[in-house]
DNA sequence: CGCTAATTTGACCTGGATCAACTACGGTGG
DNA sequence: CCACCGTAGTTGATCCAGGTCAAATTAGCG
């Protein structure tokens, strides 16, 4: 399983090798990468903004989120992360982290020292590419949430939101057949898409209403796929799936 | 001058020369990328949504931002540039444009073969390290956006905008005092922001009302910082202005 | 079964959008 | 030097998407 014990580090693979291909050297080094494993509860900190991050965090089961606070309690999340992402490369270059990484779910984590990460990307310009580029999607991501959040009406955004976050999983192995888990709450999605709790209800009421998607317990059901796309004006270009060599 | 044409590329080592120190055989490295420079008038296009890019650009006068349009008109500018900035970094991984790039203000702009940035970052692991950062800050930047357009009323949003512009110009030397060039319209301020350009225009109203700040021509004065910022609840920490070894 | 967190619904309110003029101003040509 | 024109800025009137507040209702979970 993705969590096993002698191969910890099989969801980073996973998600390397659908990005690029990696050659057997470079798959065996990434798997040598030292690395500390531990189980969280839901709604802990893994890193908290204002920090000085001497290590990168790898999650291995279970969602997180990167999120920042603003005063009188208003929380922004910046985006979700699934089994075999990395959070935070950037603190690789940028230890003093401006937001926090937290749990959503239990979740597997694991620890990678920035020593041990510096010198994989010494030792492989490729791994390098693929690290860098993945923070490159990553913020290609941010401007896609600009752009619902700046233009696309609240009906628009979420149904935006659904179509990544099922594509995002379907990438990895984790969702197929327009099923994915998505275990946050509403008032994660609102905290996301920039909408109170409330008008998220409702604008899930008119979807489920509309025959687009099921949204029970921690399972997204997505009925209506191509009319999805079509409310949320999707074209997956910016989430840059296709595979490439390293 | 910023352009000169024997050294074309000095507005570049002056804003990596803000973020790290280089080395001589750095400095000499970076001077010696081949370029092809271009004037280019006010509100063309340099690379367009859709397009696959061979080469990155490089601000050596004006300004220059990424946008991406949504039917019905919709313009989201991501972000702006200023001489010294190299707005797509991102195309040496992933060439395949998501979002386009264009002048603002007449500018000089220089174009840089991928091939030739490919080779100095395989000589100068630093100078990956260099440009990587850049980028990162980029994302960091995308993230305080969309806090603004999430969490924060439109007249704070502006605020901070006015903040962050001013900081970027400060730390390279185009900006003193709490005055700036702000060469953009009030249309570009509400695509940037997700504001309506009348309410743009209200909001201005009320900041130059409330003393904070006057905009004409195309300089912005600050005329009360500390209460810009605190408006804005501006933390420059985002920005990560400090200087560092390379 | 009971407790808590999450969802749902209704009623009401407001920040900011939209629509429609109107004004100011820099450039251009006569 | 002035008339004209196009772009950008300004203002008023009206509207509505989505926020806020408060109160159920439901779903999980120990």
């Amino acid at each position: 399983m993705a969590s096993n014990i002698h191969r910890p580090l099989s969801p980073l693979i996973t998600k390397l090798e659908s990005i690029a291909t990696l050659s057997t050297e470079e798959r065996h080094a990434v798997e040598s990468l030292p690395v500390r494993v531990q189980v969280m509860r839901a709604r802990q900190d893994i890193v908290c903004d204002g920090e000085m991050a001497s290590q990168c965090c790898l999650i291995l089961e279970g969602w997180a989120c990167r999120y920042k606070m603003l005063g009188e309690g208003k929380r922004q999340i910046f985006s979700f992360h699934i089994a075999g992402d990395i959070p935070d490369p950037h603190s690789l270059h940028i230890p003093l982290m401006d937001h926090s990484l937290a749990t959503m779910t239990q979740a597997t984590v694991a620890f990678i020292p920035h020593a041990a990460m510096h010198s994989l990307t010494l030792r492989f310009p490729s791994i390098t590419g693929v690290l860098w580029r993945d923070t490159l999607v990553d913020a290609a991501i941010f401007r896609e949430w600009m752009m619902c959040m700046g233009q696309r009406s609240s009906y628009n955004h979420l149904a935006h939101l659904f179509c990544e976050l099922y594509l995002k999983q379907e990438a990895v192995g984790l969702a197929g057949e327009h099923r994915c888990t998505l275990p946050i709450t509403q008032a994660d999605l609102a905290d996301a898409s920039g909408i109170s709790n409330v008008h998220v209800n409702r604008v899930l009421k008119e979807m489920r209403g509309n025959g687009l998607i099921t949204l029970h317990g921690n399972t997204l059901v997505i009925q209506a796929w191509e009319a999805l796309i079509r409310a949320a004006e999707f074209d997956e270009t910016y989430l840059h799936l296709r595979k490439r060599r390293a």
